[in-house]
DNA sequence: GATGAATGAGACTTCATTCAT
DNA sequence: CATGAATGAAGTCTCATTCAT
């Protein structure tokens, strides 16, 4: 009988919500095709194994987050550029809240998913170098101490927000905008 | 002279290390029992179970936090209780820096060890008014948002470098410090 | 124009194929159906099951053999027949590889297939008797005990051969036939 | 519950019977469990694997085997040492019956257990290489063949008598030795 | 206290078979 | 006739926990 009316896609979409709130190993694939509404052999159809769902389920986020960022990777104004990669990062972060605590579950831990964490590390890197360099050409004295801080102060908002979405990160993104913009 | 002088010691800082690396569900028992050298049926007189385990070092790990934040709960003057906080905190991490690693995997999971995340919603909720009062001592017009902002700083430093400990981590502090002390 | 022309034998022929060389039990149907290029559904419209599959594969072969071993049955002069039989055999082999070393898993197992073994049985004693009658015209004190070890010589060599193609069996028959010859 | 009154040589014993019976891949790791009396998990603290229980199996029977051949790969007179082998392998395989059925079952398929089939090729061609010396001792024009022919002889008969218990293996094989004997 | 054999529940995965299209 | 999505039973294996010794 097949629906296949977007199977696919009901599993991945339960799958993460279900690896974020009760991380990976806990959450049985029996779990996911019973909120997914799919037979547990289903599942298999789609992906070879809970590993591989876990990596399209990262893959598909990193894509976001490397389509997200395109546009001021490009050439905005210096200190346009901050203010935008703090509003991009929360609007990322609102439409796929339930990956980022995923990947924050995963991101200090050694054994799991090392793949992953390269890939991310990549990313990360990258921007590190692009507000490096944003730093320089607004004169900081060391761009890079300043841009490791302006990015993991936007990773601990982050979490700040993933773990309490009660926390007011409007007005806390843009006192921090406005703190740089001096 | 009874060998069993610190097992339970030995068992605590084994699973602690475990958790950390692999996860708490990833982690079995019998595997921490091989590497403290025990057998696996006398974890069971120390603790009730595996869950307990956690529990007890979670707690512990707490309690070490609440101990080293009393100091400037106290009062110090407010520019320099920032100042302290910061070195203070990075002390603690670099004698604890499993435990962090666990709370961070375990902090963003809605089902697993409520408890525990409740407990440390009061720590930090307690840190952040200390440093809302001292934020509003020092004249910040917004003291909330800047405490907010000054701790996830701080977070997301820290797990910038759990994550990589080449991180140049003394130099970020004494720059975060710097930019407070004006 | 159908291409459906020989999708029924393509089946049999993978089938036999694979099940000789990973066995019955370890051949899932999907390969079966993916190696022959044919839908895994149609397979059961040729056939009801898994189980029937083999059977047909497996009474082919026996009829293979049996039209195969009809001409000396007649009446050839005795010595001639030994020959005949060996050479015959052989011939009948190389043709049906894989049938015959997916006969051999088969035969010694005692709850499988016990419908096949009883067929292969009744060949066996067919033939037995056969050469019994060969022997006794030809003299020897003891035509039971010879036909069967005529026989079950004639099988070692097989399974010689079908466990390592590279046996010179060709010398190996000849050497046979010439010791009868005297 | 400890009874341990050598559960494992009963796991073995069991495993073993049912390989035989039906087959490796037919043989459900409960079942084995189930009539050796032992829960399912258990047998995971003997052996890693199903894999590795038939591993451990056919060690042994090659053990056996290898063990049974040393007396007359000495120096007996040659033809006294086509009897003793003829009427020492049918001693050993009325002892290990389920063994050998297992091996035959094992010996011609491609994919598994190749390591076994490697040792066992090891065995024959040891023993082949004895008989052809033995033969060419005893003046025979081409000693090769005819160890293959004896041996395969020998393989033959131990199926027969493997497939069905009833025939009379004796008086075969004292017809065999007699032929040899001239 | 201390051991590790033993268990049972449940995890991941495979696969023969069915059936809507 | 033909497809392949879908299922459910069953298979292999892991692991927290118990308990006789």
């Amino acid at each position: 009988m097949p629906k296949q009316t977007n199977q696919r896609e009901r599993i991945v979409k339960t799958a993460l919500k279900l690896f974020a709130d009760r991380g990976y190993a806990s959450t049985p694939v029996s779990l996911i095709a019973r909120k997914a509404k799919v037979s547990q052999g289903l599942m298999y159809n789609f992906f070879k194994s809970k590993d591989e769902l876990l990596m399209e389920i990262m893959s598909r986020g990193f894509e976001d987050i490397k389509r997200s960022m395109q546009p001021y990777t490009g050439k905005i104004k210096p200190r346009d550029a901050i203010a935008a990669h703090v509003r991009q990062t929360f609007l990322i972060i609102d439409k796929h809240k339930e990956f980022w605590r995923l990947l924050h579950t995963i991101r200090l831990q050694g054994e799991v998913a090392k793949a992953m964490r390269i890939t991310f590390g990549e990313i990360v890197r990258q921007v590190t170098r692009t507000f490096r360099d944003v730093f320089a050409q607004l004169g900081f004295r060391k761009p890079d101490l300043e841009a490791m801080l302006f990015l993991s102060q936007i990773d601990g908002l982050v979490i700040l927000y993933l773990q309490d979405p009660a926390t007011p990160i409007k007005q806390l993104s843009e006192q921090l905008i406005h703190r740089y913009a001096k």
